[in-house]
DNA sequence: GGCGTTATGTAACTAATGTTACCTTTAAAA
DNA sequence: TTTTAAAGGTAACATTAGTTACATAACGCC
């Protein structure tokens, strides 16, 4: 754990803070798939990403739901903060993308850490910053966009933070998180498939050229 | 300046940090239609919104507008702090909906005062909460709404901060703030009025069943 | 009052997205 | 191997939203 955290975070904590955090925080590993928080969950401890992507999800009242963006490595999630300091309910939902390892530090050190450590605190509000940022940008897509520019942007982000041009997705998948039909998105894929950037298969597709 | 701080942010600061924001903050006023931030503009200075709205918008790179959120008193502008600390260009607009009352604090303040002061922190994080919620529920309106409801909330929403049933704008000022055209809001507006939930004017119109 | 400007009403059309229905293909389970 | 379920292809259609075009109405200004 001390090896992992110093790796991901050694460059922007003091010593003495990854100190801390490795005498309060346990260390937690979960599945690619697992659903690590639930809209209304009572959060109590904030994420610290070592390894692996989070995709955060919003669901509306139908049980319609909509990709807000990833975390990785190096981030942790800003709603959670939000909710842990406010004792509310969680207003996202958060699943594995890919096998996560992650650290779990109690809320109760959130503000001893933000008066003690200026690391802490320019963490804290640069993790806030990233995610008011994020979430701009998503409802810039979702405003200002049509869908087969938002499929685009979904399957480059997506290949980004996997790091992989195979995009392991059913086409209802990628519904789901674009919160759009099946139908859709099969008829998208086709026409970026005839122009030749990308190439379908079942079960998952490739980028050729995005 | 001091009776106004008082009665805004009297029972949410101590007196020490209230003494502190009246000696190195500067009362500013602006009236309606004021732009008191443009994108990209560096930020200087932290609001404390006193009295009045403000609206906070975003655009895109062909210049259509959406409106985010309002800002009433006793909120301040978590972008703008976050901008602050980050010293990045404001992502978005900021324009008084009402004459509008503030204090502008020098950010230099704001990491000393976060250490200092248990209430300054809890107002910047509540700060921060409560944007985060209210882009969510931007969202959530956008990706999970058609226009007439957006339309119905968008009116419900001005009602509530201005606290007055008379709208006093164009249909064409309504198609900006939802990224419309003006065509599609006076439909809709129409639509409204037949089912007795408004009533249309030239320049205004009235709520009064929504 | 006449004139120009701005706001609104409305029709006709287009484009984008979503829905329904049904078919074929593929993979895995029995 | 047969059966079944899941995934994907595609047509036809409905709905929503955006666009163009033009008419009418209201207001301010000489």
């Amino acid at each position: 754990m001390i090896q992992d955290l110093k790796e991901q975070y050694g460059n922007i904590f003091e010593e003495e803070l990854i100190n801390e955090i490795v005498q309060v925080g346990t260390f937690k590993e979960a599945p690619e798939g697992y659903k690590l928080i639930e809209i209304g969950d009572y959060l109590r401890g904030m994420p610290l990403l070592i390894s692996g992507v989070i995709k955060i999800l919003r669901e509306d009242e139908d049980g319609d739901e909509l990709l807000l963006y990833y975390l990785e490595k190096g981030d942790t999630c800003s709603m959670t903060m939000a909710c842990c300091m406010g004792d509310t309910k969680s207003e996202i939902r958060a699943i594995a993308e890919t096998d996560v390892k992650l650290i779990m530090v109690p809320i109760q050190k959130m503000e001893e850490w933000t008066i003690k450590y200026k690391s802490w605190r320019n963490f804290v509000f640069n993790s806030y910053h990233a995610r008011l940022n994020e979430l701009l940008s998503t409802l810039d897509n979702i405003a200002f966009q049509k869908m087969d520019e938002r499929l685009i942007g979904y399957l480059k982000e997506k290949a980004r933070v996997t790091k992989d041009n195979i995009i392991q997705s059913t086409h209802q998948d990628i519904a789901y998180d674009l919160h759009s039909s099946r139908v859709v998105i099969s008829r998208l894929l086709k026409k970026l498939e005839e122009m030749g950037k990308i190439k379908l298969h079942r079960n998952y597709l490739e980028i050729l050229d995005l």
